[in-house]
DNA sequence: GTCTATAAAGTGATAGAC
DNA sequence: GTCTATCACTTTATAGAC
């Protein structure tokens, strides 16, 4: 009876996996669930399609692993960033930059979750009624804490982090127009500098933390 | 022989087409281009697909003509909205205003796109680059006018553009999980005119035109 | 002008070989 | 433990009937 060789650090498994991931996360991205087809996932990562499935026994479990492994990065750069002891600007700040740089770096992360969303979340909800609402609920009470305190302007919590989720995700999700405008092959680091500028300064305005050209 | 009933106002075709039109688009923004079958847009519709493809020969005829219609609406809204003339606070709030509106009178009209964009705009980026990209472009430029005048503060105009695309835009894109966030059935009027006052004052904060709280 | 039978290719999934 | 031949079904599209 063969043992399974649990001596490598990296199974061959999880390599195989990592593989299939990896293009699984880029076709989803592209056409969603019902529009990716398992056979071109196995053709571009290098195996039959039956021999894929030997991996992920379905095509819901594919998806799924694909979400939490989006999941799990964004929850990790994301994690307790808005601490309500910290300066709001700071907060504010950092929250703008990690989330504009998981959109450089993990666009097709960012539009996988889009595109599930857009559609409804119909595969997904639970997990984001589990995972993600609770942390954004959380966002929301810190800044409705500072604005009890006085620390910023009083403004609307709940739609100010859809505001700052909305124009930080669009950075991935929205890429493709964004570079016809721009008329460039790609985002250039430099285009989300100016984005980060923009960004920051619309919300620190937007709250009172920045010293703005008032009106005379 | 037998000639074609020109004389109804509208023919038996165009409320055929009307119907099936009605049904593609929600299809196709829950599910994308590649995840929508005709099948089932006709069965919903109450036709046999067969039936279908005689109204519309293949299914990206039927694609491009429901990303039609939704360019034809959105256009017909924003249409030279942005008047370099006008009081730049008038103009932001009426564009502000007015993509709002569209995202909560014709959500799927916004899914569709934003589904067709965050696939890599494969089938209709030709489409995008005639008819959307001048109008932004000519928005930022107006936008750029305004710096040089001095009306508002010198901001990035094409990335203050984005902002204010992806804030208004998430209200369709997003709703599902703004809804959760909310915990609501749908986003309610209430919701909007929320979105609409954080909105615009954070879009006139960040261009110097509204009276703020200023830190002392 | 309107609708239907049929085809040709592709789908996810399983049972079984190495 | 890993991989493959095969299945039952659905897909878009066409050729042709009423």
């Amino acid at each position: 009876m063969t043992i399974a060789p649990v001596k490598h650090r990296v199974s061959h498994r999880d390599k195989v996996e990592a593989t299939i991931l990896g293009e699984a996360v880029r076709q989803f991205a592209e056409c969603g669930y019902e529009g990716t087809s398992i056979a071109t996932v196995a053709e571009r990562a290098g195996l039959s399609k039956q021999n894929l499935m030997y991996y992920f026994p379905t095509k819901q479990a594919l998806y799924q692993r694909v979400l939490d492994n989006v999941l799990d990065d964004w929850l990790a750069r994301m994690a307790s960033l808005a601490d309500p002891g910290k300066d709001p600007g700071d907060v504010l700040r950092a929250y703008v930059r990690a989330k504009l740089t998981f959109s450089r770096e993990q666009p097709l992360a960012s539009r996988v979750y889009a595109m599930e969303v857009i559609g409804g979340a119909k595969l997904y909800a639970d997990q984001i009624r589990r995972r993600v609402i609770p942390l954004l609920r959380a966002d929301i009470a810190v800044f409705e804490r500072w604005i009890a305190e006085g620390k910023i302007a009083p403004v609307n919590a709940t739609h100010l982090l859809f505001a700052v989720w909305a124009m930080t995700q669009s950075y991935a999700d929205f890429a493709a127009q964004m570079t016809l405008v721009l008329d460039r092959e790609q985002l250039e680091p430099s285009d989300f500098d100016d984005a980060e500028r923009l960004i920051t300064g619309m919300v620190l305005a937007a709250v009172g933390l920045q010293e703005n050209p008032c009106p005379p």
